[in-house]
RNA sequence: GGGGCUGUAGCUUAGCAUGGUUGGAGCACCCGGCUGAUAACCGGGAGGUCACCGGUUCGAAUCCGGUCAGCCCCA
C-alpha cells in the first residue's frame, strides 16, 4: 500500500469538487445516515428560506453551523431526525416581486388581472433560485435531505395550519377585532409587530405646534404633533390631570401648556401668568383649528390621558382616534364614533377637505401652511425621530383603524417566559435579553393580511355574526357540501360558501390570507402534516435550530409562540444565533448598498472549507467582516499546514513501505507527549463542540496542528529517515494516529479536506463522516509529560535567545550549555538536545551557576558622601568585584577609608562569568558558553558546507535518494573541516565521491561562509 | 426614552465568568537565525493610556458605578 502524495500545485478548494462528486456518486450521505439508524435521536429543524432570492454569505454561515452540528452529532453516533430542507413560499415579498413583474401599482389591478393567474406566477417565482440553493448546499457541503423538503405552499402544510388555527379559534385565541394596526397603504394590508420591527428608520418629519382655542375664553391650548395630517381628524385633546399646567402670555395671546415644558416650547419672551392642576382643564370645550369634517356633539373637549407625559411636546396631546392606539382607546372611552377621512391607499377621501385625493404624508406641508396662514400654528419645525416603514416596499406606514384577526399571544406571556427558561440560548445573553424582554411583553399577533398569495384564513362568517373555522379539507367539504378546491389558495377557497346554522344565510370566507410567519412558525407540526399523519405528534422540543440574529423576533419567536400555544412546550431546546457577515469595511451588507456577497462567489473565490473555517475564525455570534486575508490565513494555517504534515508522512512512509497497525506504545518522550497532547485536545474539542462553541474547537485543532508541524515533526524528522526500525515504526505510528484523530476532529468543520485526506490514509473506508468522533483516552493523557516537554521547549527557546545575544548561529556547535532549574531533569531535554547543538548540556545546582555577585555603585547616593574620593572608591569597588569576595561583603557591609557606605548606595547584582551568556525565564536559568575553539569551528564549518550542498540538491530537483559526486575548493580551514567530517558530509548529502582542494579554482558554485569563499562543484 | 452587545498593538483577535508575576497570539514591518515536509518556521525588536472617568481592593483588562463611541433591538 502506498499513500498518495498531494501535488504541489493542487489547491485545497480543488479537493472539494472531487469530494462533492465522490459523495454524489457513492451516495455517501445516505450511507452515513443509515449507519446511525439505531442511534440516539437528535432532532433538527430547518428554518425555511425563500428561494426567490439568491443565497448570500449569511446563508452560507448559518448553513455551515447547521451542518457542523449535524455532522458532529452523526459522528458521535446520533441518528438525526428531520434533517430535511424547507422552503418558505408565501408572503408579501413574493407578491411584491410579482407586482413589479406585471407592472401593477395597486391591488385593484391584481383583482382585474385575476387572482388565480397572479398566484400562479407567485408560485413559480418562489422557486426561481432553487437550483442555485441546491448547488450552493452541494458545494458548501450542507448535508440535508432535499427530496423530503417541506414546502409551505402545499395543501398538506396549509391543512395543518388550518388545524392549528381552528384549535386557536375554538379556544378564543384567534379573534377578530377592529383596532388600530400598523398599515401599509401601498400594500394595502396590516403588518404584525415583528414585521413592523424590521422597518424603523430615523427620518425628519414636519412637526407642528397647533393652537386650539378654548370656547368662550381667550386662551389657546397648544398641542404638538409629528403627523399634521391627522389634525383634520382631531376629536379630543388629552392632558394629564396630575401635571401642572400654565397660562402663558406670549406675544399678544394667552397659551396653555404644561408648566414644565414652557421654556422648551417658547424659549424666551414669555410670561407665566398662572399655574394650576391639569384637572382644571378637564371638560373644557375647544374649537378645532381644522374643522372641515363634522364631528359628534360630544367631541372637542379636553380629557385626561394616562399616556400624556412631559418628555416632549406641550403636555397637551392632540387626539385623532382613527390614527393612534392611545387615541383610539380614548375615543372608545369617551364613546365617540370615529371619523376617518383616509382611504385604504392612504389618501384623503373626504371631499370637504382641500387636500382631497392627496396622500396624507404629502399633505403635511400644506396643512402646516394652512394653519400658519390662519395664525393657528405656533411654530413648525423638522423633527428627527424613528418612524416605521414597510419593510418590503419602504412606504411610510400609517396607524390605521381596520378589521383584523389576532392571535392572543399576550394571554400566554407567563407560559412563554416559563418555556423560554428551558431553552439553551447561544449566546446566552439573548435568553434574558433581547428575546426574554420581547416575550415578556408579547403583543397579540396581527395575523391577517389583506392580500392574495398566502395561506388563507380558514374562517367563514355570516352577516348575522356567526363564525366558523375549518380545521381540515374534509371538514371544509363536508360543511360546505362542495368539491375539494383545486388547491388551498385564493381564489379557489374564496368560492366556497356554507349555510349559516343560525340564520340560514350564506357564510363566506373572511377574505384574508395570513402572515407568512405563521407558516414558518408552524414547521414543527405542519411539515409532518400533523394531525393528519395518523395523529403522530411532533417530537418537541426539537434538539437544535440555528439562524441569524434577525430571527430572534422572527422565526425563533413564532416557533416559540405557536409551540407554547398549541403544544404547551418550547419548540427547541438549543438555539444558536449567528450574527451577520459584514463587508470588508465592517459595514452591514445590504441590497441598497450593493456590498452583498453571494454564497456562490465565496465558493468560487475560496472554496467551502476555507469559508467554513473563516466562519469559525471567531465566535459566529459576533459580527465578522469578510476580509480575504483572514480567510486565506485560516486556510493556510490549518489546512495548508496539515497538508504538509500529510505530504511529509506520505513521502517518507512510501519509501519505507509503512502501513498503520495500531498505535505503538512508545518510550520516546516526544511521542508520549504528542499522544497525550492529542488526547487533551480531543477532550477540549469535545467540550467545545458540546457547548456549540465550534470556533473554540477549531482553535484547539489549529494549535495542535501547529505543534505537530513546527515542534513535533521538526524535532522528529531524523527518526523517519535514519533511525532503527523500531524507533521509526513508533514515530510513524504516533504520527499516523495523530493525523487520523485530527482529521476526525476537523471533519464537522472542514468536511471536504478532511474527507480527502482521510480517504488517502484509509482508502478502504467509505468516509471520515462515517467514522466516529474521537473519544479522549485518559490513560494516554499525562500532565507530567506535557509539563516536561513544556520545560524543554522553554530551554530550547532560551538557547536560541542566548545564541542570538552571544552572536552564535544555530548551526555552530557550542562547548557547553548549563541549565539551572528545580523542575527539570536531564532526560527531559533529550528531545531538544540536537536542536540545542552543544557538546555538553548539563543541569546544574544553584551553587554551580557560572556567575558571580558584583557591586554596582549608585552614584547619586555615593557621590555626596564620598565627594572627591569617588574615583578612588570606584577603583576600590572594581578591584573588589574581581576578587570574588563580594558575596561575603554583602552581609558584612562595606566601609571605605573609615566611612560606612550606606546600603542604598550599593547594589549587589549577579552577572554571568566571562565567556557565558545568560538567559532566564520562568525559574529556568541558562548559561551558554560562547567560547568557540578551532575544533568547534571546524564542525560548524562542516555543517555550513552540508547545508549548502543540500540547497544545491534541492535547487537541482534531485531525487531524495540520488547520489552525487562532489568537488570542493577552498582554503586550508575548509579542507580541514571537510576532511575531519568527511564521513558525515558524505552520508548526509548522499555523496559517493568527495574531493577537496586547496586552490584558487572557481569551478562550481561560489558560497561565502564566514568571509571564506567555497566553491562547490557537482560532478 | 428603554434594552442588549461590542470597544485590547496598524489589522484580526485571546484573556474577563472565578481579580494576582512583566496583557498573550496571528497578519503586516524591521533585525537575526533555521530548513531536503511546509503555502512555512524559530529568536529578537518596534508597536498597548486594555475607549474614558471614578470606585472597591494590598492588587483591576477582569468586579462595581458613570461617560463616550459603534452595532443591533424595542417604543
Amino acid at each position: 500500500m502506498s499513500f498518495e502524495l498531494i501535488p504541489q500545485g493542487k489547491k485545497i478548494k480543488d479537493f472539494a469538487d472531487e469530494i462533492a462528486k465522490y459523495w454524489d456518486e457513492n451516495d455517501v450521505f445516505r450511507k452515513v445516515s443509515d449507519l446511525r439508524k439505531d442511534g440516539k435521536e437528535f432532532i433538527f429543524l430547518e428554518g425555511p428560506p425563500t428561494a426567490n432570492g439568491r443565497p448570500h454569505v449569511g446563508h452560507a454561515l448559518t448553513r455551515t453551523i447547521k451542518d457542523t452540528a449535524l455532522r458532529y452529532k452523526t459522528m458521535q453516533g446520533y441518528r438525526i431526525l428531520r434533517r430535511d430542507a424547507g422552503w418558505d413560499c408565501h408572503g408579501l415579498p413574493v407578491e411584491l416581486e410579482a407586482e413589479k413583474h406585471f407592472g401593477f401599482k395597486h391591488k385593484s389591478e391584481i383583482e382585474e388581472f385575476g387572482i388565480d393567474k397572479f398566484n400562479e406566477y407567485c408560485k413559480e417565482s418562489v422557486f426561481r433560485y432553487i437550483d442555485e440553493w441546491h448547488e450552493m448546499d452541494r458545494r458548501l457541503g450542507f448535508w440535508i435531505n432535499q427530496e423530503s423538503a417541506y414546502v409551505t405552499l402545499r395543501d398538506d402544510y396549509i391543512e395543518s395550519e388550518w388545524w392549528a388555527m381552528k384549535t386557536l379559534f375554538q379556544k378564543g385565541d384567534l379573534y377578530k377585532d377592529y383596532r388600530i394596526s400598523p398599515y401599509c397603504p401601498r400594500c394595502e394590508t396590516t403588518l404584525s409587530s415583528h414585521e413592523l420591527a424590521q422597518g424603523y428608520k430615523d427620518v425628519k418629519d414636519t412637526s407642528i405646534y397647533a393652537k386650539f382655542k378654548i370656547i368662550n375664553e381667550n386662551r389657546y391650548a397648544v398641542a404638538w404633533t409629528t403627523t399634521p395630517w391627522t389634525l383634520p381628524s382631531n376629536m379630543l385633546l388629552a392632558v394629564n390631570e396630575n401635571v401642572s399646567y400654565a397660562d402663558v402670555q406670549y406675544e399678544d395671546e394667552i397659551l396653555i401648556m404644561a408648566e414644565a415644558l414652557v421654556k422648551k416650547v417658547l424659549r424666551e419672551n414669555y410670561k407665566i401668568i398662572r399655574t394650576y392642576s391639569g384637572k382644571e382643564l378637564l371638560g373644557k370645550r375647544y374649537e378645532r383649528p381644522i374643522d372641515f369634517i363634522p364631528v359628534p356633539e360630544n367631541a372637542c373637549k379636553i380629557v385626561h390621558g394616562d399616556h400624556v407625559n412631559l418628555e416632549e411636546g406641550t403636555g397637551i396631546v392632540h387626539t385623532a382616534p382613527a390614527f393612534g392606539s392611545d387615541d383610539f382607546e380614548l375615543g372608545k372611552r369617551e364613546g365617540l364614533s370615529i371619523i376617518n377621512p383616509v382611504d385604504f391607499q392612504g389618501k384623503f377621501s373626504n371631499k370637504a377637505l382641500p387636500w382631497y385625493g392627496k396622500f396624507v404624508k404629502d399633505a403635511d406641508i400644506d396643512i402646516v401652511k394652512f394653519l400658519k396662514e390662519r395664525k393657528l400654528a405656533l411654530r413648525s419645525e423638522k423633527y428627527e425621530h424613528s418612524y416605521p416603514f414597510c419593510y418590503r416596499c419602504d412606504t411610510p406606514l400609517l396607524y390605521y383603524p381596520i378589521d383584523a384577526w389576532f392571535v392572543r399571544a399576550s394571554a400566554y406571556r407567563e407560559k412563554l417566559v416559563e418555556n423560554n427558561g428551558k431553552i439553551n440560548w447561544i449566546p446566552p445573553h439573548l435568553k434574558e435579553g433581547r428575546f426574554g424582554n420581547f416575550i415578556e411583553e408579547a403583543k397579540d399577533w396581527n395575523l391577517s393580511r389583506n392580500r392574495y398569495w398566502g395561506t388563507p384564513l380558514p374562517v367563514w362568517t355570516c352577516s348575522c355574526g356567526h363564525m366558523e373555522a375549518m380545521g381540515s379539507i374534509q371538514e371544509l367539504m363536508e360543511r360546505s357540501g362542495m368539491e375539494r378546491p383545486k388547491e388551498l389558495h385564493r381564489p379557489y377557497v374564496d368560492n366556497i360558501t356554507m349555510k349559516c346554522p343560525d340564520c340560514g344565510g350564506k357564510m363566506e370566507r373572511e377574505p384574508f390570507v395570513i402572515d407568512t410567519w405563521f407558516d414558518s412558525g408552524s414547521s414543527t407540526y405542519a411539515a409532518i402534516h400533523y394531525p393528519f399523519n395518523g395523529n403522530k405528534k411532533p417530537e418537541l422540543p426539537v434538539s437544535f435550530i440555528t439562524e441569524a440574529i434577525d430571527q430572534t423576533r422572527g422565526w425563533f419567536y413564532v416557533l416559540h409562540v405557536l409551540s407554547t400555544m398549541l403544544f404547551q412546550t418550547n419548540a427547541y431546546s438549543n438555539v444558536f444565533c449567528a450574527e451577520f457577515i459584514l463587508d470588508a469595511e465592517g459595514k452591514k451588507m445590504s441590497k441598497s448598498r450593493g456590498n452583498g456577497v453571494l454564497a456562490m462567489k465565496m465558493m468560487d473565490d475560496f472554496g467551502p472549507d476555507a469559508s467554513r473555517l473563516f466562519f469559525y475564525s471567531s465566535a459566529p455570534w459576533k459580527p465578522k467582516p469578510l476580509i480575504e486575508k483572514v480567510v486565506r490565513e485560516n486556510e493556510v494555517k490549518i489546512l495548508g499546514t496539515f497538508l504538509n504534515i500529510y505530504n511529509f508522512f506520505a513521502s517518507n512512509g512510501n519509501l519505507d513501505g509503512y502501513s498503520f497497525n495500531g498505535l505503538k506504545k512508545s518510550n520516546n518522550l516526544l511521542d508520549r507527549w504528542l499522544v497525550s497532547r492529542v488526547n487533551s485536545t480531543v477532550e477540549e474539542c469535545t467540550k467545545s463542540m458540546d457547548a456549540y462553541e465550534f470556533h473554540e474547537a477549531q482553535r484547539h485543532i489549529s494549535e495542535l496542528i501547529d505543534d505537530v508541524s513546527n515542534f513535533y515533526l521538526r524535532l522528529s524528522r531524523r527518526r523517519f529517515w535514519d533511525s532503527s526500525s523500531k524507533d521509526k515504526d513508533e514515530a510513524y505510528s504516533t504520527l499516523f494516529y495523530t493525523m487520523d484523530i485530527i482529521l476526525r476532529l476537523l471533519a464537522p468543520i472542514a468536511p471536504f479536506t478532511s474527507e480527502y485526506l482521510y480517504r488517502k490514509m484509509h482508502p478502504d473506508h467509505l468516509s471520515v463522516h462515517a467514522s466516529s468522533y474521537p473519544v479522549a483516552d485518559k490513560s494516554l493523557m499525562d500532565e507530567k509529560t506535557e509539563a516536561r516537554i513544556g520545560m524543554a521547549r522553554n530551554v530550547l527557546e532560551l538557547t536560541r535567545r542566548a545564541r542570538q545575544n552571544g552572536g552564535i548561529k544555530g548551526r555552530q556547535p557550542v562547548k557547553e550549555i548549563l541549565v539551572h532549574s528545580e523542575k527539570i531533569s536531564e532526560s527531559d531535554l533529550e528531545p531538544v538536545r540536537e536542536e540545542m547543538n552543544a557538546r555538553k548540556i548539563k543541569i546544574i545546582g544553584e551553587s554551580e551557576k557560572p556567575e558571580r555577585t558584583v557591586i554596582k555603585v549608585v552614584n547619586s547616593r555615593a557621590a555626596p558622601i564620598l565627594k572627591g574620593k569617588m574615583p578612588e572608591f570606584l577603583k576600590f569597588i572594581e578591584e573588589l568585584n574581581s576578587s570574588n569576595q563580594v558575596q561575603r561583603m554583602k552581609n558584612a557591609g562595606i566601609s571605605f577609608e573609615g566611612m560606612e557606605i550606606p546600603s542604598d548606595a550599593l547594589q549587589f547584582v549577579t552577572e554571568p562569568e566571562k565567556g557565558y551568556v545568560r538567559e532566564e525565564e520562568n525559574s529556568v536559568s541558562l548559561f551558554l558558553n560562547t567560547e568557540i575553539d578551532s575544533e568547534l569551528e571546524l564542525e560548524g564549518l562542516s555543517r555550513e558546507i552540508i547545508r549548502r550542498i543540500q540547497v544545491m540538491r534541492k535547487e537541482m530537483n534531485l531525487d531524495y535518494d540520488a547520489s552525487i559526486n562532489l568537488a570542493i575548493h577552498g582554503n586550508e580551514k575548509i579542507r580541514d573541516a571537510v576532511e575531519k567530517y568527511r564521513n558525515k558530509i558524505m552520508a548526509e548529502t548522499l555523496c559517493s565521491t568527495l574531493n577537496v582542494f586547496v586552490d584558487n579554482s572557481t569551478q562550481g558554485r561560489m558560497w561565502e561562509v564566514e568571509d571564506q569563499k567555497i566553491y562547490l562543484e557537482f560532478l
